[in-house]
DNA sequence: CTTGGAATGTCAACAAGGCTGACATAAACT
DNA sequence: AGTTTATGTCAGCCTTGTTGACATTCCAAG
């Protein structure tokens, strides 16, 4: 590992000046208009928007998962993942059926046309992150997890460790 | 310093692995809801949006800048981005200067007003910014940002070093 | 067992902020 | 002067967020 105060001496602190802040600030920004910038045109196309996209990632993530569950993952209301929900069911990329233990629920699944869209969306955005990873190597990959996940709020981040529990 | 590939051998690239990739992607996804929470609460009470702290954000960062250069910098169109200048003029936050070279362009000032609002706004910003790369110490943050510049597109990186050369 | 409340999901209507199209004005280039 | 180009504004549409009202299902208390 290393140090977390850099050179012990009167500069250890520098990296926290305003001006890297807003450094920080200002490449969070520009770099998220990239990170979403590839599946955005592939909707586009398809007539969907990024809100489909989430959806549609994360039902892929956790097959059978309840619209609920989705909810506090996605942080939206339900009436507005319904809305989304309902033209990727009409279309035919997700299924949802109706629990049988408890029948308020509904468990979504992708079909496979939906599986195609989302191999097709996460392949884009994968090959961004790619290109990006092995641009800069691998501890600086592990410095920018360790300062998203520490950028997190409490609840995302235990929806993010609890993704990361339930495929590995 | 440290070596980019890691340990030399069949596992050298393991973190370039679809798992690690799309655990990037999440990450992403999930801290840069935490990045725009403070400003977003901060704005609903006053009745504005993320576009809003986006204009003023960078109004604040090139006094006197035009709508055109703007819209570059946001990557919206110059109709969306009028919509949310108004507010900001009628509201006293912005101050619109017709140009004095060439008359068609408005030159983009802050108001003590807008100076204020944009000084809660990235004070908050900065708070949560400023915990993270407290929390991980310095080379994660290099790391960080190393990773953000490789994701941006080229049209966003000249923004966005551009912006560094004329504050340093 | 039934009944009242809580949980889940759906429908309707509205607001913010993207978008395109049409246009007014100013500058620039024949 | 007259056409073309650049800048900014106005009008209207679409996506996706919001709240409110409601139907269905479950569960627990009487």
């Amino acid at each position: 590992m290393s140090e977390t105060g850099g050179p012990a001496g009167k500069d250890a602190l520098l990296f926290l000046t305003d001006d890297q802040l807003r450094k920080g600030i200002e490449a969070m920004f520009f770099a998220y208009r990239g990170f979403t910038a590839d599946p955005d045109r592939i909707l586009l196309d398809k007539g969907y928007g990024r809100a489909h996209h989430r959806a549609i990632h994360f039902i892929n993530r956790s097959p059978g998962t309840t619209v609920n569950n989705l909810l506090s993952i996605l942080g939206v209301t339900k009436q507005s993942l319904n809305r989304v929900l309902r033209t990727l069911i009409e279309d035919g990329l997700v299924d949802s059926r109706v629990g049988t233990r408890d029948k308020r629920e509904r468990h979504l699944f992708l079909t496979p046309e939906g599986e195609a869209l989302e191999s097709e969306l996460s392949t884009a955005q994968r090959n961004r992150m790619r290109a990006a990873f092995r641009q800069v190597g691998p501890e600086a990959v592990v410095g920018f997890r360790q300062v998203l996940e520490a950028m997190m709020d409490n609840d995302m981040r235990r929806h993010y460790t609890r993704l990361r529990e339930a495929s590995e």
